[in-house]
DNA sequence: TAGATTGTTAATCGATTAACAATC
DNA sequence: TAGATTGTTAATCGATTAACAATC
């Protein structure tokens, strides 16, 4: 079924599963691909296309139901299978992404913190110690993260990279500007450039 | 100039600017499409076509000036002109993205702190106060700002956007999950959708 | 001038939208 | 059965890539 599905397809299905879960909250428990497409902003073809690629979750004269779509596109997105992961930089930007994100209900269990400072080393947030940096290796052996957080400088981030994919590290949440992608074409990378973002907005902005 | 450039040319141009920066800071003063192609592992005709949106910035038989190219994509992104800016939020993300990220070399100056949490109020983040929530009119009808962060939750954010929009800000950086294209379609909006791409990484770890 | 590389037009490829037969 | 809406094929639209004449 996970044939070569292309991204933008790909890309759209975590927004499905929030309005899926907006919608489930509200009670509602059927809807047509019409209906949805309304409330998203989309054309109702694209969503059946979309969800198509992966099945044939509808019925013809009734639509979807909420709730079946739901959980589907729970087990595409494969968030009900906990991935370890490691964060690497605890800065301001590690730590807030620490405290303020719920990997648990997005395919992810946050299971290392790491950072180079001496001085953060042990601290405890969200239940887990500030690691040292120099004791990557020794903890990825034990417990063999397959995804890795990069809250660090690029500069740091081309190092840590090349340790972390040598141990078997097959994905990245990169808040850095290093291109992971292009050293590592077997990685999967989710890049979070906040200022490509930022200087997006200044030319719309700039282009009224 | 600024005719109906296709929003995946602009996506591209904020990266475009951070390798031409990387390659100024390695003392590189020219280089052509093809070279540059193979550094961002992009096509040299896509450099060019995205490059000719904008204005012919090389030059035949030399290729493009590094320094040259970067101001006047510079220029393009609007990031010279600094747009006045207000955080809405001030937990863990918002004072993690006030103290991490660096506004004025992306066209913005942050210039207000918001949150509605009473303790919050007072403190100083960044050589800013954080201010009341309930301050928001006042502050804007004086400030003008042009864009606002929100690193608020979606209910909350549809009340503040309301409230903004009507005060005359028309660029969001939103953080949270409010679907504020929706509702104000003239509005220009920046998504950063942390769960989104969790579960995008999600997805691609489970297939791969 | 010869060589290199752009700017730009044309060809290809992929993604979105429309249409409709299948079917609940 | 009649009405509704899917699943899927076909048509359209836009974005990427290739080709090449213009020109530095």
């Amino acid at each position: 079924m996970s044939n070569i599905i292309s991204d933008s397809v790909i890309k759209r299905m975590p927004r499905y599963y929030r309005f899926l879960n907006e919608l489930k909250k509200q009670g509602v428990t059927r809807i047509s691909s019409r209906e949805l497409s309304e409330i998203m902003g989309l054309n109702a073809s694209q969503i059946r296309q979309d969800l198509n690629c992966f099945g044939g979750f509808g019925q013809q004269g009734y639509g979807y139901n909420i709730d079946v779509l739901r959980v589907e596109i729970a087990k595409i997105l494969g968030i009900d299978r906990l991935k370890n992961t490691i964060l690497i930089g605890m800065g301001n930007l590690g730590k807030a992404i620490t405290l303020h994100i719920n990997f648990e209900s997005k395919g992810f269990k946050l299971i290392g913190l790491f950072d180079s400072k001496e001085s953060l080393v042990g601290q405890v947030v969200k239940n887990l110690p500030i690691r040292s940096t120099s004791t990557i290796d020794e903890f990825c052996r034990e417990n063999l993260p397959e995804a890795a957080i990069l809250c660090i400088p690029k500069a740091a981030s081309e190092d840590i990279c090349e340790q972390l994919v040598k141990l078997g590290v097959k994905g990245f949440w990169n808040f850095s500007h290093y291109d992971i992608a292009l050293k590592y074409p077997d990685v999967k990378v989710e890049n979070m450039h906040f200022g490509d973002s930022l200087m997006t907005l200044s030319y719309r902005l700039d282009n009224m």
